[in-house]
DNA sequence: TTGAAAGCGGTACCAG
DNA sequence: CTGGTACCGCTTTCAA
């Protein structure tokens, strides 16, 4: 508790003024103003000896920079947003800056209370990993945030900068994957917290069965919540179809996770009874039992080029917006096989 | 990019001062000052309509405040430190506070340099999870961070309040299980970030060895790093054991997942051929083939007890120090059982 | 009951 | 090259 040392102390104890401290602690020197190297050296020696330390609110009021970002993620139980987390994180720490982080859970009215108060914190920059597209715009708005650098991830605000991961082309390479270890009823696990989320998988899954000329069936595809719950209880419905499926494809690897446990639960082998793939590889997936074929969408990566666009356009607002497409990649592993034939 | 509407702007459209736009917006009214409710209407239409926002810099340079509090957490990979930091971030979020977020990694400069930041912020308070207990003190005097209210878990920094989890008797119960299936072999994943870890367990799984007259066998201990992959790696060497241990404990879920991953590699069935546990109860424990059995250390209340403390310290700088125990529980789940002899 | 004014700790312009 | 000083936006005491 002791009291707080400031500018002038150290302008004192040095023997100059609080300008030049400033000067100095701010490394303008050599810039534009010139200090002596030895009143550069006293200076820095009152720091050290006062263990002087700059006082960020002060220093934000007059420059109007915060040197801190927010980030608003959806979900506290998926490992994929945390990955992007620690992508933001080490981006962040990597440029000086703090990271404020939000966690809004798929409620919209937390969503707004979070960025009513990011607003108040005058944050330097905001990112917003899936959010409530829709009505976000007009709450920025409304917050004065509009104006603020903003980069999305998973739903595109306008002329806002964006990371966007479309899962379509990847979605086509597993289906083809599974279509050519001879499935042809695919099922897929819906699970997700908002509808309109997963669209782009759940798409790209009849254009593949369209394209390989397989029937369409609904009963195939399953709505559910967005725990591994409700992803095996999802599996148990596919599972309880007769003939009941030979692949089940989850749209996270959470889902695919529930589906291993319903066939476990069911006595049915994966991959000989059951094939089973997810989509982003969380980091547990490769330590499933089978390890888990996925579509991959490095978190850490996402969060880190997030993360990156946003410190971009810190230091460049004038810059045209920009649109980054992180690719996918298929990863096949032990959960997708051939099979025997079900019954 | 709108001009920023400042408290004068507030004061001049409702035609009062800006001492009675301060006191209505911290809604002294009616407290130590008198405002007469047509003059507090008057200026909140002003804030409305001009859609002022309180500079949160300004208001913390002078009330010292800042309404905000620092999480560092050690580790990115670990799905149970995210259960810590949801839980915290839940407690921060009920405050009305902002929360910065820091991952460490395990590696001390980080956490240093982490710690030199948020000294700057003037935070109002600091969670510490699992940091470099050893170091500490020294640093954070030197940070003058030593006033400041701080809680920590998993290690003591003197005369600060503290959450403890002592997994001790937990292991206690976890070995009675096994060792009451018939488990006379049992191995353990010792796998850590750090020397001094996981010591609680493993000296409590010495001990339980020795009360139920079982021999402690240094070769079924296996030290490796904190990743499931090095758990993995861990448990082969165990398997390659002969004879080989009859149930494996890891002393995280990651581990067991590791342990889980090498009996599958092997053609093991778990639990047939091979028990296995883990401890914290990770949420995707109860997913895994077979459900994990674990000891649940869980992570939200762990988080949602950190923070409260926090926040009642900072309600009352003057309490005694507190000290709260976490209490675990055994949740025995299909991964562990009688099991048949090997070979 | 309301207003005037003195800072909180820094920054950066301008004069010397 | 260095020092004086006017602010940044808000809180709070003191007077009116």
């Amino acid at each position: 508790m002791s009291i707080r040392v400031t500018q002038s102390d150290v302008a004192r104890r040095a023997g100059v003024s609080r300008a030049t401290v400033s000067y100095v602690i701010t490394g303008r020197a050599g810039g534009s103003v010139q200090i002596t190297e030895e009143t550069r050296q006293r200076v820095l020696a009152a720091v050290a000896e006062l263990g002087y330390q700059p006082h960020a609110a002060a220093r934000s009021l007059r420059s109007g920079r915060t040197d801190t970002i927010a980030l608003l993620v959806p979900d506290g139980s998926n490992p994929h947003w945390w990955a992007i987390v620690r992508g933001v994180e080490a981006v962040t720490r990597a440029q000086g800056c703090q990271l404020v982080l939000s966690i809004t859970g798929q409620e919209a009215e937390r969503e707004r209370q979070s960025l009513r108060a990011l607003a108040e914190q005058r944050i330097d920059g905001l990112i917003l990993i899936l959010t409530y597209a829709g009505r976000l715009a007009g709450e920025l708005e409304a917050l004065r945030l509009q104006g603020s650098p903003i980069v999305t991830f998973g739903h595109e605000l306008p002329g806002k900068d964006l990371v966007t991961q479309d899962y379509g082309p990847g979605t086509r390479e597993m289906m083809d994957h599974l279509i050519g270890l001879g499935h042809t009823r695919i099922g897929f696990i819906h699970g997700v917290a908002r509808t309109g989320l997963g669209a782009d998988r759940l798409f790209a899954y009849r254009r593949a069965l369209r394209a390989a000329g397989l029937p369409y069936e609904k009963q195939l595809i399953v709505q559910c919540g967005p725990n591994p719950d409700d992803g095996a209880c999802g599996a148990r419905r596919l599972l309880d179809l007769s003939p009941r499926p030979t692949a089940i494809l989850g749209v996270n690897d959470l889902m695919a996770m529930g589906a291993l446990q319903a066939a476990h639960e069911r006595g049915l082998a994966v991959p000989a009874d059951l094939s089973v793939a997810g989509f982003d590889d969380i980091d547990l997936a490769e330590h499933l039992t089978p390890p888990l074929t996925t579509l991959r969408a490095n978190g850490e990566t996402i969060g880190r080029q997030v993360a990156t666009l946003l410190f971009q356009r810190l230091s460049d607002p004038e810059r045209p917006q920009q649109r980054v497409a992180i690719p996918t990649e298929l990863v096949v592993r032990g959960s997708t096989g051939c099979g025997r034939s079900p019954n």
